[in-house]
DNA sequence: TGTCTTGTTTTGAGCGCTTAAAAGTAGTAT
DNA sequence: ATACTACTTTTAAGCGCTCAAAACAAGACA
């Protein structure tokens, strides 16, 4: 591989010269410039990040600390991520915890050596205590994704309102007249979706039995057991808000081969709006999560804090949208 | 952040001595060690891997050219990658293509930049050209899910045998006792699928009619299309063979709503064992990918063509296996 | 003709680490 | 006491690039 020594030896000059003519930050004669240029495509010259990483302290590289991609929203957060970090010249180091925050703490001590100039975790990949500490660390950290915990809240984070999304969805069902309205929620994930139905409910001074809140794990198997429950309540519910869509699938296929009418005698929202919601029988009404503006937002907060060499704790709360389909 | 220089003056040895007792490349009396240790401990010492990577010739960074993690195929596979460049101590560069070959190519061009140890370039997120010219500049190169581009045979891969999916999906249909057997595939993406299933006919002495073969896009909706363009059929197939469980799923819904019973009047098979399968309704019989296998086996592969400084063009096919549930 | 400017290029140090070779430091054989 | 060995540690030269400061050139000005 050449290198820039090789370029200026083709070109005449100094390596420093080249280096100006690289970077630009140094005028350089138009002449020598373009004998520069010549020389660089010549012998194929491209630049060696690691040693400019080395020399300018910069590597262009940022680390995404994830749980599992496997979970399609995290994927999906992850390809906007990729995007928008490659449009302004980065790269994106991928470390995944693969559900075991012990594992998110190994990854982030190795990208800790001065490798990457952020940091961006999603989803409680490790625990709040590591990040701060990155944080205080001087690093610069961006959270996304990481519920409640008060002792993230002195960093910068971009976050999804989920209690507004429980909450719209709820309001949603209680304006098309329903009244026994339950709810299936993994917990403690979920728990602020829980608190928006709550809330919702409450503002509507609806009061519902203790056995209209079940808890599932966000599988499409847990959504099915949760609906079968519901229905063997007596009397059972009119509708059923579902903490995600795949739960919210389980339940309108239990309620399929049960023969209820979905949305007629029950009706059913979930959350996500997953690439297949729009094709479930009947199509799926569900929130919308904004992840586009949530990866966008998250790398352009850590670019910025790199640029301002300081991070201001700025905490967005993007607000999800309602989609009305068929089942509601 | 602490370097080596600051342990030395601390442990009070040379930069030397502490690299020695990091590296454990030349042998350093154990006391000294000792002191050294505890240097490191004391100033909260972490090599930097930029300078190392400079020093050494060896970033420990493996750079992963996807198509697209939307497609959760390319999200399993990419998940077990990282798990297994973790477990050899290796960090994971992602770079997508989001499905155009252009993108994949640029940021080709970046990588090359000395950045990365070796690539994994996997569903042709760039062109044929541009790997095979990365491979012969010396960069350690393993491609998987790529195609029949017979230019890249001189390469090492990792594939999967999806001649043999759509063989062994259509031996299975065939077993079943089917002769009027339909195909929905995407082309050319799925063209060796494709090929599978004509094989399986032949060898069984089946002829169908051209329509029977439909092309899809590989998504839901295109299944349902092309499975409501088979149902007009006179007479329609007795069973379908569909390029992936999207698709697949996409058709199982159009026969539910037409009323067609799966598997007695119709059956179908799909390909990828997606997680869903196993709880349409009936369940899907799929033709499982052993993703793992596929992804520890091109990190293994890359690594080894690091270690060894040559990669030997090793071809590997991985074979899919069929599982049976109830919709055949 | 000598001194300033302004513009352009070079010098040289340094980023933090590795590594081969040199230099010490015993301990043992002569 | 001297020469050899076998260990340990240090020296010093990079890896490829950036960047501030110095050096140089040449035209402008007095």
């Amino acid at each position: 591989m050449a290198t820039l020594a090789d370029v200026a030896r083709v070109a005449g000059v100094t390596a420093a010269t080249v280096s100006n003519v690289l970077t630009g930050r140094v005028a350089v004669r138009e002449e020598t410039r373009q004998k520069v240029l010549a020389a660089i495509t010549q012998v194929g010259y491209r630049p060696n990040l690691v040693a400019r990483g080395l020399a300018g302290g910069k590597t262009f590289t940022l680390a995404l600390l994830v749980p599992s991609l496997v979970n399609p929203f995290f994927a999906e957060v992850v390809e906007e991520m990729e995007a928008a970090a490659a449009a302004h010249d980065y790269q994106l180091l991928l470390a995944l915890s693969h559900g075991q925050a012990s594992t998110g703490t190994r990854h982030l001590e190795r990208l800790a050596s001065r490798w990457v100039d952020g940091f961006i975790v999603m989803g409680e990949a490790t625990t709040t205590r590591d990040v701060v500490a990155l944080a205080a660390s001087g690093q610069h950290v961006v959270l996304s994704v990481w519920g409640e915990d008060p002792a993230a809240l002195t960093l910068p984070s971009v976050d999804i309102d989920f209690a507004r999304a429980g909450e719209i969805a709820t309001q949603h069902l209680i304006a098309r007249g329903h009244r026994r309205i339950a709810a299936i929620v993994e917990l403690p994930v979920q728990q602020t979706r829980l608190m928006g139905y709550q809330r919702a409910l409450q503002a509507a001074a609806i009061t519902v039995p203790q056995a209209f809140v079940q808890r599932g794990d966000s599988s499409f198997v847990s959504g099915q057991q949760a609906m079968r429950t519901l229905l063997a309540q007596t009397p059972p519910p009119t509708a059923v808000f579902a903490g995600n869509d795949a739960m919210a699938m389980g339940a309108l296929d239990v309620l399929h081969d049960a023969g209820v009418n979905v949305p007629t005698t029950l009706a059913v929202v979930g959350v996500d709006d997953v690439l297949l919601a729009e094709h479930t029988s009947p199509p799926l009404t569900t929130i919308r999560i904004p992840k586009r503006e949530l990866a966008r937002m998250a790398v352009e907060m850590v670019l910025a804090s790199i640029a301002a060499g300081a991070s201001s704790p700025q905490r967005h709360l993007l607000a999800p949208t309602l989609i009305v389909r068929q089942s509601t």
